[in-house]
DNA sequence: CGGACGCTTGATAAAGTTCAAAGAGAGTGG
DNA sequence: CCACTCTCTTTGAACTTTATCAAGCGTCCG
């Protein structure tokens, strides 16, 4: 107890080792806690924790892909969204889970207690405005998920789709995009069904926008064509 | 220039006029800059800071109502939320906005400068913590809103809408709830089209569930029916 | 290698959109 | 103060998109 306060004060004293640590951002932070932090390995399908469970800790996904799903009364289910390698979760939740995190593939995450890391942000303004700025990325992805629900076509969700996982996933190489996910999650996550999806995936195939050598793999042959049906010309 | 150097030191010691502060949230704070306040004064349709735009103040809703808009670039638009009396706009916006408000009815509005703002959360825990769960509320606002554009049927949806209208607004007299906004921005807010938005009003009139006596205002006949609609037999 | 599960495609049905037109309300100008 | 007009709302009918139901296929895992 008494190391713990003494390593707090030590860790929280900001800006001397900060220098090496601002360009990783919020995982470079986490790494201070790296004597608190948990290794945990998950399986397909597993659950991390589910909505309504307590915030203990904060979760880094170091590899394999996570899905945030909300589920309704009668079973109905939505994916909010993907996380993968580098990606954080729980940093919003300050007492309870706002959703569940489940493995969609073979998963290994680092768990931080949230009570020390709290604690670190409490004398760290560079960390606490990185917070800040990750909860307002946050908040703009979940935006423009809404209009993306709210106005896009079946066609136009999917081509979304696929724009956004080559940009945020790490598993694309050349064009090569690999979608650890099923055709439900992503279905569940564009708020389409499992057919419609097939179907958009089919129809861009049949146009020779993408390959799809296999469920989880799509070549992208005309990204220009892609991101044309997106309705994203420029990355935004 | 010294006079607010002053100024916002003498604010900024925290936790000695706190207690008198903390149940108002991040509005009592703000009260704290009322001499760098401004009061404006916006017609229907009026916009008050696009997207994009420097977000250079915060802006909170004293009277009427606010709808935060998503343009597309082709046109469609999606509405993200609407504001009503007590809400508060910007926070989450480091440095442009990420979304437009526009009035939907004769707005008044205080728009408090960011940098002040920010100034004084640098010395006031509780203020950061608030700004924390504001910005952790938005989140799940628009988690929700993500079930339900993902989820919900066209009926659901509008049961749904009047529900958490009757939670959110105080335009709530006893079951009378007053509408501010026209059916086409319900419609954008809920991802269908005027049209759909009308017919699922009118088969809730028919089956008694609420009134309609005039178009911006809507009686609820039967709560826990409109509920049972929206799919939320507790509010959640 | 077998079986189960997920993916894909087809046919049908339903929900919501689009197009069209009439009705109601609010604000304006005579 | 009333009439007019413009805009918003409401309802109807046809059409489109997507969901649903159903069956075959492939693949991955045990």
């Amino acid at each position: 107890m008494t190391s713990t306060a003494v390593r707090l004060r030590a860790v929280a004293d900001d800006d001397l080792v900060s220098a090496d640590v601002q360009h990783l951002g919020i995982s470079g932070h986490l790494e201070r806690l790296k004597d608190y932090a948990v290794r945990l390995r998950f399986h397909r399908g597993d659950t991390i924790a589910a909505a309504g469970d307590a915030a203990a800790h904060i979760y880094a996904v170091s590899a394999g892909c996570l899905r945030l799903t909300h589920h309704g009364n009668d079973g109905r289910r939505h994916i909010a969204d993907f996380l993968f390698g580098g990606d954080l979760w729980g940093l919003g939740d300050a007492d309870n889970f706002a959703l569940s995190a489940e493995a969609v593939s073979p998963t290994t995450i680092t768990a931080y207690p949230r009570q020390q890391f709290d604690r670190l942000g409490e004398g760290n303004n560079r960390l606490r405005s990185e917070i800040f700025a990750h909860l307002s990325a946050s908040i703009q992805r979940a935006h423009r998920h809404l209009y993306l629900l709210s106005c896009l076509s079946a066609r136009e969700r999917v081509a979304t789709f696929l724009t956004r996982m080559m940009q945020k996933s790490q598993l694309v190489y050349g064009a090569r995009l690999d979608l650890p996910m099923g055709r439900q999650d992503i279905a569940d996550h564009l708020g389409l069904t499992v057919e419609t999806v097939c179907r958009a995936l089919a129809a861009l195939k049949a146009e020779s926008v993408i390959e799809v050598p296999n469920a989880h793999l799509v070549v992208v042959r005309d990204g220009s064509a892609l991101s044309a049906v997106a309705g994203e010309p420029s990355l935004s």
